[in-house]
DNA sequence: CAAGATTTTGGAATCGATTCCAAACACTCC
DNA sequence: GGAGTGTTTGGAATCGATTCCAAAATCTTG
């Protein structure tokens, strides 16, 4: 039994496709008995209207994508439940997908706004040029969450790495931390600011950097650990240590601790996301929380702007406030 | 400036739609001049083929779906790697979509297959009824990974569970463990056979379970640790604990190092999943490692068959090899 | 009950790409 | 040169749902 159309529905409902179509779509020019006569038809076929037919009759498809480069990250998941439930309430469809940090499979998947297999795309953490996210931006709907350019071409929702980073190292610096050191990752735009606001905070103080260390690879906790073993090498040991994620801060605080060192009476380390690796880690991590659903919700409502009304191109980029979670990693 | 459409194409480049059809389509019947002035219009046009009127005239996608309870499993994570790999081998694009265990949002998801917007679907964690899964399956293209119904009538990847559970439960006695408990997760299927194995390897051995918990909602660190508690609470302790995932082991780890207890010394503790979770713990968890990205490669390469294959429809189910990873949460 | 207003209906045109068919064109080889 | 073969092309039909328009049916109201 092949697929059933709308054409087979009238048939078998003794109605006109117009009428059908009428129903499925809710018009209130049709009378109770056609509506009835339809809804059983649908029913005993088991119908389903065509997704490709009405989306190319209707230019749109009621559905995002959002990409990123994975999927575990606790901020990404998060602000993309935030996402997926405001375009629930619009009656969008929210899907992801996971770049891999693949230039290629980046294209591949833009080329799904391109070709309007969906209404609008999500950037978490693009690997294309900054030029190429604002050259889309201006034609096609697009959003960036987390990790936004620096140019206000493009719209994007963030927190302030910079000023959050600043925050968290002057909490380091008011905790008594002279030599502060920091892990983080130049490979992300939202990296480097929070390198910028730590060492605005360090000249606030008139400090200068112990040390900092960069992942060349991934940033995760093994990158951590193997960053910090180069700390503890140094002749002169920092007495606090900066990370770029709570992960990495999490390889930080095991190797501190397996070289026999306390934290945060030796050395204090401070994370960033407030993720759960935040509590699970001994001690808990002193953290930056970013308002991720919330950042999500924000950034579904703009793209929405711009998926629905034609003219509008919001621009510029939105932070929310975030919040210093102070925990037992660092003295106080 | 509109869309351009292959209409547009032809006009600029001097030729008739099924030529520039036949260009975009690598048809070896066109003429290099052809092909050259379709491809300088293409360029010139900035032209996309619109994928709903691709789709509806080929009556296909090349796009599928995964749906899980939550992106930020690492088991589901790695599998769905694996699955996307071999689609994009395959020409496919995967893309997921988190179902925060709702039934109604599952329901939307599953629509997009039903309506063709997916031309296959890969399901890790259904919230739906066996009977609907098998429904779903005998008409459209689906397959289950990791979390798969008991019945044949579908086709599922994942590792056997049961045998798994009492891999390791095994181990825990072999280490000298007489009073075994476990703190499982009896709203999820795998959960359920892992608590079988589990007590198969007790009876084998002629042991009772000393106590089994399990967690009311989600089966996360917290409950890990909320669990512990109580399990703690007892007038005789046990002296193994498994956990039906790492994460959960974690909380379970730390609840009882809190409490003032050695692990492995006064207690053992045993994961399941080997997520770098199981690392990241102190001390690192002994645990049940999945060959996740193989599975999902396999998952792929059944839904295929199903997607291109017409009349042929895999039933049954596939059970990749699991590993037992030894380390210093139980003795030796 | 007729004229007019309103509701409901059928059916054709439409969205944009693909594909099939027949026609046009270009070769080859005797 | 012309019959025969093979290549390339244009254009119409098609996929399935939506929407517009005009016609039909129904309802008002004097």
């Amino acid at each position: 039994m092949a697929r059933a159309t709308v054409q087979d529905v009238a048939k078998t409902a003794g109605v006109s496709v117009g009428t059908v179509s009428r129903v499925l779509n809710g018009s209130p020019a049709v009378s109770a008995s056609s509506r009835e006569k339809v809804a059983g038809a649908i029913r005993e076929l088991n119908y389903r209207p065509l997704a490709s037919a009405r989306d190319l009759r209707r230019d749109r498809t009621m559905r995002i994508l959002a990409l990123a480069k994975n999927l575990e990250s606790p901020v990404i998941s998060e602000a993309f439940r935030g996402v997926g439930d405001a375009a629930a309430q619009s009656g969008y469809v929210s899907l992801i997908a996971p770049t891999a940090g693949s230039p290629d499979r980046e294209k591949q998947l833009v080329d799904m706004l391109r070709n309007g297999s969906v209404d609008g795309l999500v950037l978490f953490s693009p690997t294309m040029p900054d030029d190429d996210v604002e050259a889309l931006a201006t034609s096609l709907s697009v959003v960036q969450l987390c990790e936004i350019a620096e140019s206000e071409a493009a719209f994007g929702v963030s927190i302030d790495d910079r000023q959050a980073a600043r925050d968290i190292t002057r909490h380091l610096i008011g905790t008594g931390a002279r030599r502060l050191a920091m892990i983080g990752n130049r490979a992300a735009r939202s990296g480097r600011l929070r390198e910028q606001g730590f060492r605005e905070a360090l000249s606030e103080a008139g400090l200068e950097a112990a040390q900092s260390l960069f992942a060349a690879g991934d940033f995760d906790f093994h990158a951590g650990r193997q960053l910090t073993r180069e700390l503890l090498a140094a002749d002169h040991l920092p007495d606090a240590v900066f990370c770029g994620s709570d992960t990495v801060a999490a390889g930080c605080v095991r190797e501190i601790t397996d070289a026999g060192f306390r934290v945060p009476e030796d050395l204090a380390v401070a994370g960033f996301d407030d993720s759960i690796q935040a509590e699970m880690c001994v001690p808990e991590l002193t953290t930056i929380r970013q308002p991720a659903y919330e950042m999500g919700r924000v950034a579904f409502g703009a793209l929405l702007e711009r998926m629905t009304e034609p003219g509008v191109h919001r621009r510029g980029r939105m932070f929310l406030p975030h919040e210093l979670v102070i925990r037992e990693s660092t003295k106080n």
